[in-house]
DNA sequence: TTTATTGTTCTATGATCATCGAACAATAGA
DNA sequence: TCTATTGTTCGATGATCATAGAACAATAAA
């Protein structure tokens, strides 16, 4: 099994960070993240197709938003909050503070 | 000639303002609008054609972010700064000051 | 009135995206 | 070993996007 691919803390692009979380679906998924930790991708209650989920789960991977590990058969998902923490600081808390505004919870 | 469409504070949509941040040349021009005030979409170099820049510049407006008044023959730009504060307190900051961080300057 | 300036709109193109279902892979459990 | 669970990958589809050039509209200047 090939291992997942994560970019480097300096790697990291805002562009690629403001495009992952301006989805509603994969914000969603973040501020759950945060809300309860630690989650295997089908806990995480979303309204699309499991197969949707892979893909929107791989799009915050690759953007450094989210850590992936393996737990038996499961693929347990992480914010990185201290990698974005240290890449741009506040962005994230200032995004999510920026989400409890609106009315999509 | 038609009014341009500005949303309200009140309507600016989270995922909206990310989406239109998110590509780095309306990054780009963000950036510079913040530095410089004011200005005619002409006057922000950018590297790509100027129908280019009237789709950017539209895609800022309809999200928010930017505000287009009629001067002459010129559409000048300018940030909503204080209706973004409004709307996302810190949001725009957190990400301008990311953007700081980062070598697309 | 004619010309120059500024920016929009139209049309087209190639790319990427969100979504789904079906097939597949890997692991866990019986 | 067989079966259930979990998630990925593949293939397809309809949508949207970033880009550019050409034509157009509106205003300013000569």
């Amino acid at each position: 099994m090939k291992p997942l691919f994560h970019p480097d803390t300096a790697d990291i692009q805002l562009s690629s960070v403001l495009y992952a979380l301006s989805d509603p679906v994969r914000l969603m998924m973040v501020y759950k993240l945060r809300q309860n930790g630690e989650r295997a991708c089908g806990d995480i209650e979303l309204p699309i197709a499991k197969s949707t989920v892979s893909h929107h789960s791989r799009t915050l991977r690759e953007a450094g938003v989210v850590r992936t590990r393996m737990h038996g058969t499961q693929r347990l998902l992480s914010l990185r909050e201290e990698d974005l923490e240290t890449r741009f600081p506040g962005l994230l808390n200032s995004i999510l503070a920026s989400y409890e505004e609106t009315d999509e919870l």
